[in-house]
DNA sequence: CGATAAACGAGACGGTACGTCGCGTCTTCTG
DNA sequence: CAGAAGACGCGACGTACCGTCTCGTTTATCG
């Protein structure tokens, strides 16, 4: 978000990026700290996560950190927002044709291991929801809300081409898929392919029928 | 826990519990304690909550807090602990002949102002079961683990005397309420008869008349 | 001090002593408490003493204390108060002819093991002057200054009986004997005989010659 | 004790002092704290005195404090020992001639107001010395040790030049000045020149001379 | 190619909450 | 009622983390 404001610079036009000397900012190392973000918070939770432990995490120290973000609260929103726009990209790929094939394309990203981490880390954001009310909103926003969303068009895709009727309440509906893979996380457990297939063939899909 | 001291005594013999001079802890405080935990917790969150605020908010000292709950971890275990243990009080309450009216009625204590309070506390665990490896599983049982047990036995209880069909997954399906209820809670959306119905009606039955 | 209110009551003369029911405080215990605060004091000094520590010392509950002295510095300068009223006896008794057999008379009660807890305990209240002001000069006449009048009074005696010409400055010469005693007890040496003799032939009685 | 770190160090060679990155600790606050503390405890006594006052008075935050010194007594005992450091500078400075010349030179710096708070703190060391065994040592050393050693010099040096006969026992004598200084401070009066006057020409003097 | 200005590592610094401990008051029980 | 045992209000202690700051070192771009 920061950063994006030097993106559009049109070279020498500009006077604030045209003439910078000074040692270049190492954007490379911004993904690394992000990534540590999650991997501490998915392991100690936001309350246990420590600036000092993701510095030492990165290998670097922890004014590197603050300088590209100023609080505790805007590196885990930052880490968790554009871990979450990863989940909408992955959202609107998946086109298989039927609801069913859709849908468990949508969870399939959360059955290895690596992307346990991740979920492991976005629960952890209710804690910053709670505590810090400017940010509610962007956590909402952040965390599971492009989930949420993902499954609304999916949803609404399958209905619009006739493979189901419209639903009675689609909005709740559509929180079910997302709010239950967090369930899973907060009880530490994964999501393996049976809880996707359970989920789909005996929730979602019943009650699209059954609606 | 601490109250299992005193099960075995039955008489003056048991030397546990029949001397023991000096003042007597005024339990009566606990709940107040207790109370204040949740209401503060409620507010500002996990992070956001301080044992000074607590004991202020109790009108009394902060030792009077420590000497019950060694740690902010066990206090806030604790206080939603209680919290859940209504919860499992009132779910075994309803049986209005139908699942719609059980479901309904297991819903409807949080429809008041005083019960988002509750809620809200309770959403705030999951800060406590990242933090704290050890209380991972105090935080599952106590926080929403009762709920989705109750909403199983609802289910089943339908299932049995032939009002529904078996469902394919009954487990997920009992998650479905409680998250979704705590989903609201996260968007700071109070649970209102609307959503509930809605949830009922649009996903609940439908499943189980879909399955 | 408190104490001595009750000491002079003749049985049914006085009315708020004379139906006094119940059970009579045990002045025993006062004394064995004293005994406790010399002691600690002296092993662990004024901050490292505990009112805990001194019940638990004179084997009974830190109330029974309380009930005799309001606070630890009352304690404390009662305690050494009472020490130094034994140390003012002691002075009046010796008369042995000469000024120097009574100034060895008057310190030698200091040289066994038993005593030496005395000094230490006294030296502990100048950390009481300190911290409060309103006993700054309790401490003073409490702790050394029965002392220092003690050897004022010896050496008054002496030069009214023409054994030595009057010191140019005999306030300031009291003082030697017991703040040098005092120096090695801050050392936490013993006050041995050689020490005695040396401080008597060795300043004393030297500077009053030569005085 | 710190500082003789550095005192090895010679060039680029020494890899303790070579390249130490970080911002470096402001060793101008040390003497800061160090006067705070010695004003605080002063007017209030060891036990009177706290951290959060001698921080306030030096005008930095409490964590400045404990990152120099773990614990409040080593925090004293430091400031009390660069106190008695000065002291023996200016012992070592006075040579007038005579030894009464030299003696009252060494007492008259603690004739002026400023170095009345020094003897005040001084004196509350005694109650450290009690509390903590391990730094009984260290007080006697730091306190009037210095002090003691001074006067020793001094009278030693008069008697080299035949100005009296050698004392019977000057290591006794030599304590007199300093602890009587004490007992005054002790008693909260001035140490004024009428005082020290008659300290000298009414005891030290004729000691020597009645030797 | 050297000057310069920023990034970076390391850590001091001001705050603030934590959890512990001692003081002095109080309450409740037993003798 | 005295005495034991211990809860309670209060406040200092020493620790840890947050976010800011200030060093010395490194690295890129400009003159």
């Amino acid at each position: 978000m920061r950063a994006l404001q030097a993106a559009g610079a049109k070279a020498e036009s500009s006077p604030t990026t045209a003439a910078r000397p000074g040692r270049k900012r190492d954007h490379t190392r911004d993904a690394v700290i992000l990534e540590s973000t999650l991997a501490v918070l998915a392991e100690l939770g936001y309350e246990g996560m420590t600036i000092d432990l993701v510095a030492a995490h990165a290998g670097m120290a922890r004014a590197t950190v603050y300088r590209r973000w100023p609080t505790k609260v805007d590196l885990v929103v930052d880490a968790v927002t554009r871990l979450s726009q990863g989940d909408a990209d992955v959202a609107q790929l998946p086109d298989t044709g039927t609801l069913r094939g859709d849908l468990l394309a949508m969870i399939r990203p959360f059955d290895d291991a690596q992307q346990q981490v991740r979920i492991q880390a976005m629960v952890s954001l209710v804690a910053v929801a709670r505590s810090d009310h400017r940010l509610a909103e962007i956590a909402k926003d952040a965390g599971i809300g492009p989930w949420i969303h993902a499954s609304r068009v999916l949803i609404q895709r399958a209905v619009d081409r006739g493979e189901y009727p419209p639903p009675a309440d689609p909005d709740t509906l559509a929180e079910v898929i997302p709010m239950l893979c967090v369930s899973r996380a907060l009880q530490r457990l994964p999501i393996t392919r049976e809880f996707s297939i359970g989920l789909i063939d005996g929730v979602i899909l019943p009650a699209l029928r059954g609606g």
